[in-house]
DNA sequence: TAGCGAAAGTGACCACGGTCAACTTTCGGA
DNA sequence: TCCGAAAGTTGACCGTGGTCACTTTCGCTA
């Protein structure tokens, strides 16, 4: 019924991730060679395969756990008073999320793009995203922020142009702006107060 | 100085293009080999590279000749009358960009996320969806859509839905509900016309 | 029309991700 | 302590995209 893991595999396992980030930290996605990493493992190619799916479910993993740690500190700090800060404060995520072109079309292809169950740090990561902002979208509703559509729908939103801001970031046009500069009028439109009536 | 480009050379891109687009129709992107084109082209493999770069150089150019003919339907077509009615209106384009994940992949790819000057028809195309739906809100401004926020700026708003509402088509959890479904209710709060006060 | 330079085309070759049938190791139970 | 099944590993093999030094074809001018 259950599946005991022997250690013996959690070995093979671990050296491969390691030497794998150990690769990934230094080139990035564009640099990682499979035949490289279980050549410096010293197992066979099969080997990595059965561990891992394919290349993409290493690199999940090394990209997830490099966001989990982004988002686990945004979370931690203290929110956003304002949607002006949003951009800001997702500033160092953002960065994990689209270091480069290749990254960032891995982390769209895991996203999931906002809910769903299945598997991977990435589409997980997602969700904890969802929940981080709207808590910070809740916590200013209804006087720094829209109060007239939920939180969970703005928060939503908020990835959308997040995705949107980064896509820039590879477009010769755009890429001189920084970042939260690009996302930060799209955030203030999206998710400032209705002027009291 | 110029560079005429020889007769020969046209019939051969020409036959390729055909070739390619009959693949492509049949079997969409996945099931386009180049060395099956080029072998029924009757050319060498490097003549296939020669005039396209890459296998998505010729993708882009069958992608991109699709979404422009979805757009141009659109754009001749009466603009809608409210933001409920947008999403209703841009499901050709949003068929003809995201069928399958994987051409979905090359349109976000090759974007130029909404203005780039660089090459491609669908980089291209994109510049003139924002065109189209720029139009469409200052018409509807100030009644019906918001009057409070630059056009252009809402229109690439629209552009960032319309990627996020494409990207959950193909997650289990969402694709029940149709696309339109989806992206209404962002259109929807972030072209509603503020309240009067 | 010979001949020259550039454009077009060729195909052997390579890189690299991924597969799979066969082999080895591990481990619980008889 | 031996056995069988399942987990783990192996590496030869494959498909396919992409490269590049070389050959062929073309248009032009002397």
């Amino acid at each position: 019924m259950d599946k005991p893991i022997q250690t013996r595999a959690l070995q093979t396992r671990a050296r491969l991730l390691e030497i794998g980030r150990a690769h990934f930290m230094r080139d990035g996605v564009s640099g990682l060679r499979v035949e490289q990493i279980v050549a410096e493992a010293g197992v066979a190619k099969g080997t990595f395969f059965s561990h891992f799916g394919d290349k993409e479910g290493l690199l999940t993993l090394l990209i997830g756990e490099r966001m989990t740690a982004a988002l686990d500190r945004i979370a931690a700090a203290a929110p956003p008073d304002a949607p002006d800060e949003f951009a800001t404060a997702l500033a160092p995520l953002m960065a994990e999320m689209a270091p480069d072109a290749q990254t960032f079309d891995i982390v769209l292809r895991h996203s999931g793009a906002t809910g769903t169950d299945e598997e991977g740090p990435i589409a997980r990561n997602f969700l904890a995203q969802v929940e981080v902002l709207t808590g910070w979208i809740a916590r200013l509703q209804p006087d720094a922020v829209r109060a007239d559509a939920d939180p969970a729908l703005l928060a939503e939103g908020v990835q959308a142009f997040m995705a949107h801001a980064m896509a820039l970031t590879f477009c010769a046009l755009h890429s001189a702006t920084g970042i939260d500069a690009r996302l930060r009028p799209f955030l203030r439109t999206w998710l400032a107060p209705l002027p009291v009536r």
